[in-house]
DNA sequence: TCAATTCTTGACTAATTCACTTGGTTGATT
DNA sequence: AATCAACCAAGTGAATTAGTCAAGAATTGA
């Protein structure tokens, strides 16, 4: 488990994804500029969440990225997974008598601490940002095709 | 907030501190040979913590680190703080109003999420992994004198 | 006082990762 | 055909990581 901006961006940029959803297919342009990341950045980012199966594109005119899957099946966790590389966080993968067992006591007890953070993290949804109503107020875009298309039909329930 | 092998080897090593802190001060080159992270790394690690207040070093013969606090005291979230520089998270600080309202949206989710993660790490403190007596008994160092004296001194109470 | 021990500080370095750029190719829509 | 936007590959400067080397400064025990 590995925090920095990277896995914000990816995080932030999915959260994005979740709000504008039922508008359609997601640009990678409107995400960058709207947040102020570099598009083949973003490009980079994406390749690796639709491998993971958390977002799928569509090729075309129209198209762009849309969730892979339902946002309440959709943890941070899961996002930051997927972006970053993970660290080998033990150096004595399966030996278990590093060191006299010193080395694997502290071992021990930061895998305790690390599996609590990603459960932490794991029982956080993407539905659970976007079922805020002020922020389904805020998120509508202004400017596209999609978001008036959208506005004209309002929405049976929130998704997720 | 930041998590790398930087944050997870100040974590094990005020671990490590945590756990012999009734033997003395614990010097460094006990935790590189036992841990295995190199000497000079771990002298810069605690310089940060030493100047955070969350150890405290003392010199000479005998000497070491040993904690600037009661366990109970020095949660995760302390330790991780004190050895990562702050990651500026938003690239907007003040002003409220970027893109529109649109990046901060993101922005103020990611905050929540943010300030969520700080305080659970901030709830999980160092008294509670060597609260366990299992992890007591494992810790005691075989071969130093420090503990064979303070084996002599049965615990009044487990500390923190 | 002297020497050993250990903290303390600073500069310096190879490797890696971050964030980004450039320059394309592929596939779908109009 | 033209355009749009996902895809792909390679490379780049800056920052961070993890580590080395070297030189002090404070404390203790002899």
């Amino acid at each position: 488990m590995k925090l920095s901006t990277k896995g914000r961006y990816a995080v932030t940029a999915m959260m994005d994804l979740a709000i504008h959803d039922r508008e359609g297919p997601v640009t990678l342009s409107d995400i960058s500029s709207c947040q102020g990341i570099s598009l083949s950045y973003l490009e980079q980012l994406f390749a690796k969440l639709r491998q993971t199966g958390l977002v799928e594109g569509v090729r075309g005119p129209g198209g762009g990225y849309r969730l892979g899957k339902p946002s309440h099946q959709i943890s941070v966790a899961d996002i930051i997974l997927a972006v970053d590389e993970k660290i080998d966080n033990t150096r004595c993968k399966g030996n278990k008598d590093c060191n006299k067992g010193e080395k694997c006591l502290t071992h021990h007890l930061w895998n305790d601490l690390s599996e609590r953070l990603f459960e932490f993290l794991d029982g956080i949804t993407l539905s659970e940002f976007i079922k805020n109503p002020e922020v389904r107020k805020i998120s509508q875009r202004q400017d596209t095709t999609a978001s008036r298309i959208a506005n004209m039909f309002p929405p049976r329930s929130i998704a997720g």
